[in-house]
DNA sequence: TAATGTTGTGAATACGTAATCACAACGATC
DNA sequence: GATCGTTGTGATTACGTATTCACAACATTA
């Protein structure tokens, strides 16, 4: 049996309310008594039921992230532990947790928000990418239920955090520049991706900036399909003296199909992608990759919902933008004056 | 304000506990008072309040699992997202979520276990490769809190399931010398761990099936000690026909190392590991791994953690060990007659 | 016919906490 | 010395559910 508020209170000759109001620092409870009542509290090893503080307060404390798994079948997927990682990282100096779900399907993602949110089993939620006209959003909002969205919200009334995705691209585009390359290809991910989009743009802005034609190659997300459309590229002769992925882990297709034809990185083709994940330290020489600063990222967004959850704030929507930073490696190194 | 059987039972005309009666699905309710329930329910959108019922049935229909967080720093380690993926996918099914913490010290996982036991947040825990002498086992224990190891138990009264490591071990050196390398060394990991102990036990039972002399070295966990040590060894002139890794991620370390030195794979040197994690897609010729079915390691232990929870099955402990399978590719390709 | 289940239902209770209400005891004010 | 705020405390209530208790209405058995 579990020592509860009232078996504290029986031993400190005091009543339940008491103990409830030294535990919540109530200034006015006699010092004396309060000391008592703590020295049991310790004695007994007494710890709150958070079940019954639920009911109480309606609180859970834990907040609440549905991912949809990757349509690659790759079920170890480096964004998600980064993103896992960072966040209950951020949540560690708070007393919320992490409650998550991966959905492997639409219909079974809309019945797992359903359970979650109709049941009240989390205070807040945490959206990554949402569609600009996803069903869940609207209900979320006329809930008045907290939430924030990780990526470009597409609708300015939600609050967001998101990367600086245009000046990533853009600062990328022109380190490639700076190294001397001429023609510059930006293998980018499907239309109508908010983040893909935005990092096109960046590109295409630099390029123009300098004077230099953009190269736009679309392609789907995932090692496979980047391995593929390079190879077809490669073989038909497109090679462009540095290319733009859209990142770490479609350039390792990229990398792969450059190998098999004997392109040289990055003496016949520099290199640079997105993410700067640990993947770059494992490529032979380097993959030059923008760093999202995916933690600070996190960071804000929990910040701002746990913001929301306490305070309410009903205020103006947020959206907090996270600059970034290119880290330089192996492949892309400045072109030498024998080329 | 949120429709509560009480509403139910007001609009049903029926007492609140016949609504809950007929939630629970109880026989001995008149079956017109069933339908007529059912259908206010329906028609309310109503949703049972999780809280309420965990105070209630004590039960919060949540699984937790407390991470270390690797001491690599890496953020994006690809087996944490294999791990949860493989967990919310086996909970998918049933009605319980994962509620994770990755604390990043010893104390601050101690902290988390605190909280997440003694307030009742969870009502089952899944471990990762305790320690033998974790104190927080022989607490769980006292408790009779139910839980399950993920690894080796190294404590016979623990539930858990495993991978056979030693037979996939041997399988993965039997492989190599049906490939016809004649001197097959291992970079396993630190010693006293035990996925890495029971590997070397299965390398050393092929090798002297075989009649072959083992040579077993010992390396920090990691891609950059995995780098660091196969660098040494290559300089010195140490270059088996083939080696086996202790897993995919310290794999991409020997494979740089080889790379910088000029050490052709396979062709001067075989190579093969564990895991068969999305990395050994990505290398060139591509990787040999020992699958080891964390998909399925994981989805018994989500079963029999549910049933220690459910059914307070005190029986003796059970342990599952999952079988394993090679993936062979490019990296461990039989050495032709011209060597 | 009386005693004895059976079935369907409402009333009441318990889970453990937080918060409100009520009320003493006491000091300050006019 | 009566009134009024302050302070500290206990009694009470509410959160929403699951379950036990109580009790009709009815069927079955001796």
């Amino acid at each position: 049996m579990r020592v509860t508020q009232q078996d504290i209170a029986r031993i400190s000759a005091v009543s339940q309310a008491t103990v409830s109001r030294v535990l919540a620092g109530d200034t006015r409870v006699e010092p004396e008594t309060r000391d008592r009542v703590l020295a049991v509290i310790e004695e007994s090893n007494y710890q709150p039921d958070v079940r019954a503080q639920s009911l109480r307060t309606k609180r859970t404390n834990l907040i609440g992230i549905v991912l949809q798994r990757s349509p690659t079948d790759a079920t170890d997927d480096p964004f998600i532990a980064a993103l896992i990682t960072e966040i209950t990282q951020a949540l560690s100096s708070t007393k919320y947790h992490l409650c998550i779900d991966i959905a492997n399907s639409a219909e079974h993602q809309s019945r797992v928000y359903d359970e979650l949110l109709r049941t009240r089993r989390i205070d807040g939620l945490l959206l990554v990418e949402p569609e600009k006209d996803d069903p869940r959003l609207t209900r979320l909002q006329r809930d008045d239920f907290p939430f924030v969205v990780i990526g470009n919200p597409k609708v300015a009334a939600w609050h967001s955090v998101d990367n600086d995705n245009v000046m990533a691209s853009r600062m990328a585009t022109l380190h490639l520049i700076e190294e001397g390359h001429p023609d510059i290809a930006f293998l980018c991910g499907p239309k109508g991706v908010a983040v893909s989009d935005d990092r096109v743009t960046g590109y295409q802005m630099a390029m123009h900036e300098r004077g230099l034609k953009p190269t736009v190659l679309h392609c789907d997300f995932g090692h496979d399909a980047a391995f593929c459309l390079a190879t077809d590229q490669f073989e038909a002769g497109q090679i462009p003296s540095a290319l733009l992925v859209m990142d770490d882990f479609m350039a390792t297709g990229v990398i792969k199909a450059a190998g098999n034809l004997g392109i040289a990185i990055p003496d016949q083709m520099a290199l640079a992608s997105f993410n700067n994940s640990t993947l770059c330290g494992l490529i032979p020489n380097g993959l030059t990759s923008v760093n999202m600063n995916l933690s600070d990222l996190v960071q804000r967004g929990v910040e701002k919902l746990i913001q929301l959850i306490e305070n309410g704030e009903r205020a103006e929507p947020s959206r907090y933008v996270v600059p970034c930073e290119i880290v330089i490696r192996g492949s892309s190194r400045r072109i030498n004056a024998t080329r």
